[in-house]
DNA sequence: CCGCCCGCCTACCACATGGTAGGCAGACGC
DNA sequence: GCGTCTGCCTACCATGTGGTAGGCGGGCGG
């Protein structure tokens, strides 16, 4: 027989890029079942309920990024170019998996304050870390004076989470001269650009 | 009898925030009939199944876009404090009726490629617009060069929609410190440093 | 006045959905 | 060998879904 652990993490799996895909109410557990290759109650044998499901797939998700992010935060360099690989390893973080991006849009649109309430008591202390580093920064003058921390790093991360969820859909306003590429350097330089105070700027 | 144009409109109305709030198959056109005060056949008699509904909502807000937008865009004073308006104009757009936003977000998601090719067709015109525009910039030495106008475009237009559908659930992260008001001015900030060269900054 | 069509209704249908009941084969402790 | 528990199955159910059939009243042109 089939290791049991094995089976609950193939149904995760499916689950999440079906819930990415098609959103919770436009996949049935019949649709995640035939994906996994089992029936419908075997797979409520393994999670009790289809609302059972949708939270095991957010706290995965969620406990993979408190440990993926900051370990691609830390192993950033130091200066401008750590914030700039930062910002790409974040865009990076949501664009190897684009299922991840557009799972928490999804969420976010489907059960707003639920979201919020789980967002605030899981990552607060990431983004917190973020914002004390913006205001270091602007002490010191490297930062510009005018920025507003908090409402920074949201932007920066709508815009990351934006442009990863539509990976696929590429560019629909621009077909070929917005590559997601030329996208990712885009936001990088908006980032910074918007930041640091402009002297600050240095040659490669 | 009450007038025939009404109710269509009604229903459309009504769909159009449903279909942001609960997504399209989140809403059961039972749920649209119940919201308008008539019973299912009735809605069906207007528009005869649940997909051409959807159609029509989509088509409805995309003809009010194409002439609210340009509106708002030619409104706006020049200079820089006509790139802010603009910008804010843009964003105020979507957060009146923050279910523009959350609609067009959902469509996205719901149906990329489809969304996709409808955008393209129909709103490709106005952003080309504001491409040229920037190149203009780029050629009077007012905007950097390094900006990518497309890219540029498209992550403004993310950051905006982003920030407009999440408006009630507010700053998830930054509990008081983030309200959508300063939210909407760091974005207009970022926007504006990082389009245009820094010593062309003015004094008000 | 009369037929007709418009707008809305009640009644119904086939089907998919989330979920339950209960069986069955194999592994496993005793 | 034997009960028991695990993991998956078949069969079933109530409910909600998108959609249809057909009736009914009232306005309106002839």
């Amino acid at each position: 027989m089939p290791e049991p652990v094995d089976m609950r993490q193939r149904i995760l799996q499916e689950a999440t890029r079906l819930f990415a895909d098609r959103g919770y109410q436009g996949t049935s557990i019949q649709a995640v079942a035939d994906a996994v290759g089992i029936r419908k109650p075997s797979l409520l044998y393994h999670f009790s309920s289809k609302e059972k499901l949708r939270r095991q797939v957010i706290e995965a998700q969620l406990t993979r990024w408190k440990s993926e992010i900051p370990r691609l935060m830390t192993q950033a360099r130091g200066g401008q170019d750590r914030f700039a690989s930062t910002v790409m390893a974040l865009v990076g973080f949501f664009q190897e998996d684009s299922a991840r991006a557009r799972l928490v849009l999804r969420e976010v649109l489907d059960r707003p304050q639920a979201t919020e309430a789980l967002i605030q008591e899981q990552l607060q202390p990431m983004a917190s870390l973020v914002t004390d580093y913006i205001r270091l920064g602007q002490q010191a003058g490297r930062v510009r004076q005018d920025v507003d921390p908090e409402s920074y790093v949201l932007e920066i991360v709508v815009m990351a989470l934006g442009t990863a969820a539509v990976t696929d859909v590429a560019g629909a306003l621009f077909p070929q001269r917005a590559s997601q590429q030329r996208r990712v350097a885009e936001l990088v330089r908006i980032a910074r650009e918007s930041l640091f105070e402009p002297h600050s700027r240095r040659r490669p």
